[in-house]
DNA sequence: GCCTTGAAGTTACCG
DNA sequence: ACCGGTAACTTCAAGGCG
C-alpha cells in the first residue's frame, strides 16, 4: 500500500507497508537487498583490474560488497558491465562521482533508481496487490498498532482481485486570514474536518487559539489509524500549511505510522509514512470533462453531492463568518460539506488510482501526482529488468520534431448515415507488428541485410525484424493482460467493487499501452530515441492512407480521417468492409460507430453527429473547449442540435437572437459569461500582454492568489483600451461593468456562425447591434 | 499617423 | 515535463497610403 525505505547504522531498509489477509496492518522490513549501480567500462579495459579499483574506492560508511563483471544489454546491444553492490543508498551519487574519475570507465547507469523503486523493480513486486511470504516478526519494542516482519522468502504473487478494507479518511481545513495572506505563522487554522464512512468529525479552534484544535485531529487521525488520507489540493494547501503551524507553535505533528511528520518527497507531494496520501486534485486531472477543476465542479459531475441545501461561502468571506457568532455555524455547516465532497469524490477515484499503481507499479500515493511519461518509465523499468536490459540515462539534447498522424481535411456540409472505423491502438499494434523498439533500431550506420529488417516508409528508420524487441514483449504482455481481465469481467456483477477495479484495470493498461508512443519520443525520457516515434508515425500515416485507398476502390466516400480512423458513407456491409481492410493491411480495423447526421465545417479536427440513439456528440468544437463562456457554448449547441435533429435554420437564428436580448437585458449571470485559461508560466515570462495574463495581474494585485498551471475566470468589461486593458477577473466585476457588445460580437456570434454560416446565415441576421464601433464609443 | 495584413504568441482541443 | 496536428483567438510589428 505504501512503500519507503531508510537507512539504519548504515544499513539500507525497503519499508512495504500494507495489510495481511486477516486485516492486520504490517511493516515488511527488507534489510537483505542492497543497492547497486552499474559501471559502463571503456572498451578493452582489463575487467578484473577495473573492478580491483572500482572496489578500491569503498568507504567505510557504505562498503562497497562487491563487484561482479555481468552481461547487460544497452539499446539492445549486449556488453559487460560492472555491477558495484554497496550498503547505503544515500552514498550512490558520491559513488557515481567517484567511478567517473577513475579511469577506464565510461559511464554509471541505474544510479537514479530510487532503492525502493529498484527493490520493487527487482522482486517483480507491483504496489497494491497481494503478495504471500513466509516471515519473522520483528520485535521494535516500540508501541505500535501494526506487526513488523522480516521476510524470509521472496515475496510471491497471489491471484486476488479483492480489495482490503481500507480507511479512508479525508480532511480539510479551514483558516482565519483577514489579510488573505494564509500564512502559517499568524493566521490560526480554525476549522479542521474529517469525514471516514462512518463518521464525520470537526476539530475547532477557540478563537484564535488552534493548539486545541490541531493537537485533537493528531489525535484522532492516530486512533483512527487510516491506510488512506485524501485532501484537495492538500500538497499545496492543507498539508503545507498544517507543517508551517505546527512549527509555529511548536507542537509535534506525527501524522506518520511510525510517528515521523508528513514531508514533502518526489514529483512535489507531501507523504505520510505508512499511509497513502492522497490529492483529489491530482486524480481529477484524468477526468477531461471538467474544464475547471473546482471540488464543487468534480463532485457535481461525479454526483457525489446533492445539490440542494448547500452552503456556499467564498473564501474571502471565511473570515467574516468566523468573527460573526451568529454566522459562525454556517461556516461549519460549509466545512463539513466540503470534507464530505472530498470523501464522496475520493470513493469515485480511488480505483482509477489503485489501477495505475497497479499497473505503473508506483506507489499508490505518487502515482497521480507523477506525469504520464514517469508512469510509463517506471512500468519499462520493471520490465527491463525482467530481459536484462540496462535503463539508459537520460539523452542530454533532442534531435528535434517529427511528423506525426494525418488528417485529411473534411468534406464540410452535413451527411446523413456514416459510419466511422478504427484500428484499435494503432501504434501498439504497429510497434508489434514491425517490432519497432529502441533495442530493435539498426543506426544508419550499421550495416545489415535488407529482409533482417523492416524499414518505416518516407522515413527509412530501420527495425531488426528479430529477436522480439523490449516493447513489442511489453506491449504483448499488457494486451494480453487486458484481454484477460476483460474475460474475467465477463462472470463479474457489474457495479460489484470488482467489476469496477477490473474496469478501471483494464483503462489503466490500455492508457499505457497507448502512452508507450508518446513516450519514446518525450525529450524527457531514458528511452527516448526519435525514429521509434518517427518510424512507428510513418507506418501509421501510411496505413491510413492505404485505407481511405481501399474505402475509395470499395465504392465508398471517405468525408474525413484523422490518424487512426475513417468516416465513411454507411452499408450493410461494414463488417465485410472491416474484415477486408483487416486482412490487406495485417491491422484490424473496427466498425465503431454510426452517425445518422453529422456536420463538418471545413476545419479538421471538428464535427458533430448524431448518433442513433439520439445523443449528440460533439467534436472540438467551441462547445467543448473550456476556454469560451459558457454563454457562447451553450449557443453552439443548441445551434448544433437544432440543426442536426430538426434541420430548422430559421429556429437555430431565432434561438441565438433569443440569448442575445437575454444578455443585453442583463437576464444571464456574470458565470456566464466568465473565461477560463491556464495561466501556464510565471506571470512575467509572458511575451504577449494576453487577456488571461493581464486579468491575472488584476487579481494579483487586488491580493488574489495564483499559481503556475491554475485556471483564471476573467470578464472584459466596458471601457477605453485593448480587449487585455478591459479583462479583470470576474470576481472583481459585476455585470453592470459587462462589455455586452463584446460578448455579442466575439463570443455568441462568432460561435453560432462558426456553424451556421455553412447554411447561408448572414451576421446580419443576428439582433442588429453597433457593429464594430467601438472606437465611437 | 492611420489602417490593413500577416506573423507571432498562446491555449486547448483530437487521436 | 508522453507525442504531433490543428483551429482559433489577441497582440504586435511591418508595410502601404496619403
Amino acid at each position: 500500500m505504501d512503500v519507503g525505505q531508510t537507512v539504519e547504522n548504515g544499513v539500507s531498509k525497503v519499508l512495504m507497508w500494507g495489510i495481511d489477509n486477516n486485516n492486520v496492518r504490517v511493516l515488511v522490513v527488507d534489510d537483505i537487498f542492497q543497492p547497486y549501480l552499474y559501471v559502463l567500462p571503456d572498451g578493452g579495459v582489463d575487467l578484473g583490474a577495473l573492478a580491483k579499483s572500482l572496489g578500491d574506492l569503498s568507504i567505510k560508511e557504505a562498503p562497497i560488497l562487491g563487484v561482479e563483471v555481468v552481461k547487460r544489454k544497452l539499446f539492445g546491444k549486449s556488453l559487460d558491465f560492472l555491477k558495484v553492490v554497496f550498503r547505503n543508498f544515500d552514498y550512490t551519487s558520491k559513488y557515481v562521482r567517484a567511478f567517473k574519475k577513475c579511469s577506464g570507465v565510461k559511464d554509471c547507469f541505474e544510479a537514479d533508481i530510487r532503492h525502493y523503486m529498484r527493490y520493487l523493480a527487482d522482486k517483480r513486486i507491483r504496489p497494491c496487490s497481494w503478495y504471500c511470504a513466509e516471515v519473522q516478526k520483528v520485535d521494535t519494542g516500540k508501541n505500535v498498532k501494526y506487526a513488523v516482519y522480516r521476510p524470509l522468502t521472496d515475496l510471491n504473487p497471489v491471484e486476488r482481485l479483492d480489495l482490503p478494507n481500507l480507511r479512508v479518511m479525508a480532511f480539510d481545513i479551514e483558516i482565519y486570514s483577514p489579510s488573505g495572506a494564509l500564512n502559517p505563522d499568524k493566521d490560526p487554522v480554525i476549522i479542521i474536518s474529517t469525514a471516514t464512512p462512518s463518521e464525520k468529525k470537526q476539530f475547532v479552534a477557540e478563537d484564535s487559539e488552534d493548539r486545541g484544535a490541531i493537537e485533537g485531529f493528531l489525535k484522532y487521525v492516530t486512533d483512527f489509524d487510516p491506510d488512506v488520507i485524501v485532501g484537495f489540493d492538500s500538497n499545496f494547501f492543507d498539508f503545507p500549511f498544517l507543517i508551517g503551524r505546527t512549527k509555529r507553535l511548536r507542537v509535534g505533528f506525527p501524522l506518520g505510522r511510525d510517528g515521523s511528520e508528513p514531508h514533502p518527497s518526489v514529483y512535489g507531494h507531501i507523504s505520510v509514512a505508512g499511509r497513502a496520501h492522497l490529492d483529489l486534485y491530482d486524480m481529477s486531472e484524468t477526468v477531461v470533462e471538467i474544464k475547471v477543476k473546482t471540488l464543487k465542479n468534480i463532485a457535481d459531475y461525479l454526483g457525489v453531492m446533492s445539490k440542494d441545501s448547500r452552503v456556499v461561502i467564498d473564501y474571502a468571506q471565511i473570515p467574516k463568518y468566523w468573527t460573526d457568532r451568529n454566522l459562525r455555524e454556517q461556516l461549519l455547516r460549509y466545512a463539513a460539506q466540503e470534507v464530505e465532497s472530498i470523501r464522496g469524490v475520493a470513493e469515485k477515484l480511488l480505483p482509477t488510482a489503485i489501477s495505475m499503481s497497479q499497473v505503473s507499479g508506483m506507489p499508490l500515493d505518487q502515482v497521480m501526482r507523477a506525469g504520464v511519461g514517469f508512469r510509463v518509465e517506471n512500468m519499462l523499468i520493471t520490465e527491463a529488468h525482467q530481459v536484462g536490459e540496462i535503463v539508459p540515462n537520460k539523452a542530454e539534447y533532442g534531435e528535434g520534431t517529427y511528423t506525426g498522424g494525418y488528417v485529411l481535411k473534411p468534406v464540410s456540409g452535413i451527411h446523413d448515415n456514416i459510419a466511422v472505423f478504427d484500428f484499435a491502438s494503432m501504434y501498439p499494434n504497429l510497434m508489434i507488428k514491425y517490432n519497432i523498439s529502441p533495442d530493435t533500431y539498426v543506426p544508419p550506420d550499421e550495416s545489415v541485410s535488407k529482409d533482417e529488417v523492416n524499414v518505416a516508409p518516407e522515413v527509412g528508420h530501420r527495425f531488426r525484424k528479430s529477436p522480439p524487441g523490449f516493447y513489442k514483449k511489453i506491449i504483448e504482455g499488457l494486451i494480453e493482460e487486458r484481454r484477460k481481465i476483460q474475460r474475467s469481467m465477463e462472470k463479474l456483477k457489474p457495479q460489484t467493487l470488482q467489476y469496477i477495479m477490473m474496469n478501471e484495470r483494464q483503462k489503466s493498461i490500455k492508457t499505457m499501452t497507448n502512452a508507450v508512443y508518446g513516450y519514446c519520443g518525450w525529450l524527457g525520457a531514458k528511452w527516448y530515441l526519435k525514429p521509434v516515434a518517427e518510424g512507428t508515425s510513418a507506418w501509421g500515416r501510411e496505413v491510413i492512407k492505404e485505407t481511405i485507398k481501399l474505402t475509395k476502390q470499395y465504392g465508398l466516400e471517405v468525408i474525413y480521417a484523422d490518424t487512426d480512423s475513417v468516416f465513411v458513407t454507411n452499408t450493410d456491409r461494414v463488417d465485410d468492409f472491416s474484415r477486408e481492410v483487416t486482412q490487406r493491411l495485417g491491422l484490424e480495423i473496427k466498425p465503431e460507430k454510426v452517425y445518422k447526421r453529422i456536420f463538418f465545417t471545413e476545419a479538421k479536427k471538428k464535427y458533430a453527429g448524431l448518433l442513433e440513439n439520439g445523443e449528440l456528440d460533439i467534436v472540438g468544437f467551441e462547445v467543448v473547449r473550456g476556454d469560451w463562456p459558457e454563454i457562447a457554448r451553450t449557443v453552439q449547441e443548441e445551434v448544433l442540435g437544432i440543426i442536426l435533429r430538426e434541420g430548422d435554420l430559421g429556429k437555430a437564428v431565432e434561438f441565438v437572437n433569443e440569448t442575445i436580448n437575454r444578455l443585453r437585458e442583463g437576464a444571464v449571470s456574470v458565470e456566464e459569461l466568465v473565461i477560463w485559461e491556464t495561466i501556464t508560466k510565471p506571470l512575467d515570462k509572458y511575451k504577449v500582454k494576453a487577456p488571461h495574463v493581464v486579468a491575472a495581474k488584476k487579481l494579483i494585485e487586488a491580493g488574489g492568489r495564483l499559481e503556475v498551471g491554475s485556471k483564471i475566470g476573467y470578464v472584459i468589461i466596458k471601457g477605453e483600451g485593448s480587449i487585455s486593458d478591459r479583462a479583470v477577473p470576474y470576481s472583481l466585476a459585476d455585470f453592470s461593468k459587462v462589455d455586452v457588445n463584446y460578448y455579442i460580437d466575439r463570443q455568441i456570434v462568432s460561435a453560432a456562425l462558426r456553424v451556421l454560416e455553412y447554411f447561408g446565415v448572414k451576421e446580419s441576421q443576428f439582433t442588429a447591434k453597433p457593429s464594430r464601433q467601438l472606437k465611437l464609443h
